[in-house]
RNA sequence: GGGUCGGUACUCAAGCGGUCAACGAGGGCAGACUGUAAAUCUGCUGACUUCGGUCUACGAAGGUUCAAAUCCUUCCCGGCCCA
């Protein structure tokens, strides 16, 4: 066993983890260099990630350097029912041609980080649905009612007079059933998921398996520090976003949270990292170790070339307070409109009220001019430069 | 099945016949300051408007009333207690 890969191993038990059940099995089995089955479940609702998903997808690429067998199964069964981790809606049934198409548009995305040519792709439907009335039965009688209102969601709930469906009780069992299918030897997850991790293992010795050691990792926290990262919290930095977005939104973490990004969202080695802190409690300009970390981000899911320019316009626009260098033209089919109009055509303004409101909240510059005048008529015969806020910026010509 | 409490905007949460597009807090947006950090301060936060108003919204549908988020009826959904 190489020194680089007893490093890796270091890293997987060690990194960006909140814990390893159970650490000295696993690390003995990795050390012995047997080949592991490594699952990680994934709900093929279709969406777009953010670097907060790729937390364990990199602890995924550090087993897969080892050698290691990456499952990737996406939850189509699980998925018709729906996590009591979030809200309890009832999901749409998904035709196959949607659930192929999710698990593209994830794999596209994960590519960034995963080889995903030496990858298997599972589908839990396949042993899922072929399980009658018995075996799930068999399944729930591994667990008594009060393991089951263990789990700190459903304490939560409960304390706060929200239901708790029975179905909900099912999807640990699902989960943990998978990874009899699978006989995982590894399972990774969201710390959210501790629950369902943990019912794969008595499941599994309930089968007869061995049963998988699992890791937890972080939630990473969104760009307001406060929320974990997500779409609905609007807090967050997707890994298919333009460079340029990426830059400023890193810059908009708090500086507090700059460390934790570094050590789960880069792959900088945890020595730089430990001379990293040393300079930020020496009083180094928080604001130069985030820019390098916004383009250490950058380079991950664009490249260094893109960090560098991302880096250039970020300095102009922000610190200089200049133009971008590049500003969206956008032609309309009239020579000449009302400025509240055309915040609203252009989608500048999310509706006709909320350009007053931005109006006359001093938000909207016209070729760099501030104005206040809601009836304000612009001639769109020479090109007008719209500015919404600090980085919103338009072009428009008209008809003529 | 019985009892009881409840369902209000992105979230929490007031309001309990007119002064309610709906108090307050959080969030969000914009402005000042700044490092697009934090903290702080200010304004805004349903849509349309000829800026007079108009329309749509307080679980759903009906009803009472000049007037309903507020009262009545039925229905749907949930919590808790009893069985």
């Amino acid at each position: 066993m190489s020194k680089s890969d007893l490093q890796t191993i270091n890293n997987i038990l060690n990194r960006g983890t909140v814990e390893v059940l159970v650490k000295k099995d696993l690390e003995k089995k990795l050390i012995s260099g047997k080949k592991l089955n490594i699952k990680f479940g994934i709900d093929p609702s279709g969406k777009d990630l953010h670097i907060g998903h790729m937390v364990p997808i990199r602890k995924l690429q550090q087993f897969q350097s080892l050698g290691h067998k990456i499952q990737l199964l996406f939850g189509n069964f699980t998925g018709q029912i729906g996590d009591p981790t979030g809200k309890n809606q009832t999901r749409t049934i998904k035709t196959q041609e949607e659930l192929e198409a999710n698990a593209k548009h994830y794999l596209s995305q994960v590519k960034k980080i995963l080889d995903i040519k030496n990858i298997e792709v599972v589908w839990n439907a396949d042993w899922l649905k072929k399980l009658n009335f018995a075996d799930v039965l068999n399944l729930a009688s591994q667990f008594t009612v009060s393991q089951m209102m263990e789990r700190d969601m459903f304490q939560e709930r409960t304390k706060k007079d929200e239901p708790v469906s029975v179905h909900e009780f099912m999807y640990p069992l699902m989960q943990g059933y998978d990874s009899v299918a699978l006989k995982a030897d590894v399972e990774i997850g969201g710390t959210d998921q501790t629950f369902n991790l943990l019912a794969g293992r008595t499941i599994q010795k309930a089968y007869g398996q061995k049963p998988q050691d699992i890791i937890t990792v972080p939630i990473l926290e969104g760009t307001d520090g406060k929320m974990k990262m997500g779409k609905t919290t609007n807090n967050y930095i997707g890994v298919n976003e333009p460079a340029n977005e990426m830059f400023g939104k890193v810059m908009s973490v708090p500086d507090d949270l700059i460390i934790r990004y570094y050590e789960l969202a880069t792959t900088i080695p945890t020595e730089e990292i430990n001379e990293i802190k040393n300079k930020l409690e020496r009083g180094i300009n928080p604001r130069d170790i985030k820019m390098q970390l916004a383009k250490e981000i950058i380079s991950i899911y664009h490249d260094s070339a893109a960090a560098d320019i991302a880096e250039k316009e970020f300095v102009q626009i922000f610190s200089n307070k200049e133009l971008p260098t590049a500003i969206e033209v956008k032609k309309l089919a009239i020579s000449s409109g009302n400025i509240v109009e055309l915040l609203s055509v252009t989608g500048l303004a999310s509706s006709k009220s909320d350009a007053r409101r931005l109006i006359q909240g001093g938000g909207v510059r016209i070729n760099n001019e501030k104005i206040d005048s809601p009836d304000l008529e612009i001639s769109l015969k020479k090109e007008v430069l719209i500015q919404v806020g600090k980085r919103k910026f338009l072009k428009i010509t008209g008809s003529n």
